[in-house]
DNA sequence: TGTACATCAGTGAACGCGCGTTCACTGATGTAC
DNA sequence: TGTACATCAGTGAACGCGCGTTCACTGATGTAC
């Protein structure tokens, strides 16, 4: 584990990237000690860069954590617009392409989902992390559509609540299972088989896949 | 608002109940700030004591955290458990009377259900908050279990895989749209409403509820 | 009922520490001519 | 290509602050006789 984050070997006076340099420093205390864990000192070391200097890139430690919550809600809005609009899939294969996205996003990326999730960044007071976390919500919904104009009119479920319901439980199963790295209850199973299990089943409790 | 907490009017030298109004304190400093968010010593001056009078109860400020998790564990399985087994309801009704437990904990305590969720406190190395989480799941398989066995030998489904589903649904649906306090996402229909009609299609899904 | 004493649960002063943030500064870089 | 200058992105010293924790202490309470 390299001690500096970012440096691509020497470094003069300037940095270069400081900005992204401090969010990845602060994901790497995030996923270490939590989303309150961090601090813009620390951060600032890790980089190899005095205290003051995080100071030219964020008003200050909580727009720091705000920008790594946003950073990570557009990629993983673009994450999951990409795992449902993938043509060579069906509509219930790209259904379950956006469950597998949302755990490994979850996995793979466990401070920015924290910062987004759970350090209390109130995104309504924030319009862009409001309108990327709206993307994604939207990308899950079209997913769930295209499974929906499938069925026959009149069977049709309400698209809203199913895509809540889905968010829901992927996102249960991402915090209850998914994560790794703290000392989480673990199962038998992958939260990825968990998951698609129970979408499963889900989906044909409303008639979009045959009863057995 | 009170200023102090636990009080009740004049004391003297001794609190009477310090453990418990330190405990409220960092519940209401946790709510109000997120699980990082609390400081020992702004707890001790909510309870109307000097910043060492904790030192006589706890260990250290993470002790106080683990114990907040470890009550609310404590009260959080003690409650699913009398949902599940309230004489007055069929097994359905006993498993939707779990969930809507668990989404009224999440609103009702949030502080604790911050502690025991997102506070990163490892209940792995805590053997008494092992336990308590252990016997809150065991609550929601029982339930599950109790449903389960009205269905034809070999049609049930696998009991820990169905409650892991609706475990994961349930918190899912209480950390996404149960808690009013941050800047959730609100929907037009409850957090109640939302789980139960999960759990309904669910069900249907698995062949327990006749399909329409 | 009274007294002596042990124990319990507080006090308050003190400490060292790291943090967030500010400020005047300076080295590096980019641009106009 | 060279020079002057503006701007950018760092430095480093300094600040005030609140925190966690310790320590010797003391007031209140409980108990034995």
């Amino acid at each position: 584990m390299s001690k500096h984050i970012g440096g691509r070997g020497k470094r003069g006076y300037h940095h270069g990237d400081l900005k992204n340099a401090l969010m990845d420093a602060a994901r790497r205390l995030i996923s270490e000690k939590g989303p309150m864990g961090f601090t813009i000192a620390e951060a600032a070391r890790l980089a190899g860069v005095s205290p003051s200097a995080p100071y030219r890139h964020f008003r200050d430690r909580d727009q720091l954590l705000e920008d790594v919550a946003l950073a990570g809600f557009i990629d993983f809005a673009a994450g999951l617009e990409a795992a449902r609009r993938d043509p060579a899939l069906t509509p219930l294969q790209a259904l379950d392409a956006v469950g597998r996205t949302y755990l490994s996003f979850a996995q793979a990326r466990p401070a920015d989902f924290s910062a987004m999730f759970e350090a209390g960044v109130s995104h309504g007071s924030n319009p862009a992390l409001r309108e990327a976390s709206d993307r994604a919500f939207a990308a899950l919904t079209l997913a769930v559509e295209a499974v929906a104009a499938q069925m026959p009119l009149e069977k049709r479920p309400p698209t809203l609540m199913v895509a809540r319901h889905i968010w829901a439980l992927s996102h249960g199963v991402a915090t209850l299972f998914g994560r790794a790295d703290a000392g989480r209850r673990q199962s038998p199973v992958s939260a990825e088989e968990l998951l698609e299990a129970g979408v499963g089943v889900y989906l044909r409790g409303l008639g979009v896949i045959p009863d057995l």
